[in-house]
DNA sequence: TCCCTGACTGGTT
DNA sequence: AAACCAGCCAGGG
């Protein structure tokens, strides 16, 4: 069970899974939940690799740095941003309001 | 085992 | 503020 056999991707979309609606996650938070204090690049490529999981999987939730929408500039990013502002998530300079949406403490305060 | 790629990040230019 | 650069991590060939 508490099976340490977990690949490094599932333990990734463990967490994305768990991001509550309306709240965002970056990279590198992620990177450290799942144990790898730097992997935010390999966080990315994780996501980067979801398939068919997309449609259960809440990958639009997870952003880069400061709220940036990696994807931006693709289709995909399109859609992410499409639904997180169906989320209420607010937007300022084009980015993500971390300190509005932020899952961590990095930038959560002040509800 | 070495080399390359990539939904990243932080620091310089 | 935007472009550049170097560092880091997990797969795949």
């Amino acid at each position: 069970m508490s099976g340490p056999d977990e690949g490094f991707f599932e333990r990734v979309y463990a967490v994305v899974r768990r991001i509550p609606r309306g709240r965002v996650a970056t990279y590198g938070q992620i990177a450290a939940l799942v144990g790898v204090t730097r992997g935010a690049r390999a966080v990315g490529w994780a996501l980067g690799g979801i398939g068919p999981r997309k449609a259960k999987l809440p990958w639009h939730r997870v952003v880069g740095a400061r709220g940036r929408i990696s994807l931006d500039g693709r289709a995909s990013g399109l859609v992410q941003r499409k639904r997180l502002r169906a989320e209420g998530v607010r937007f300022v300079g084009g980015r993500v309001d971390m300190l509005r949406h932020g899952l961590l403490p990095k930038g959560r305060s002040r509800g």
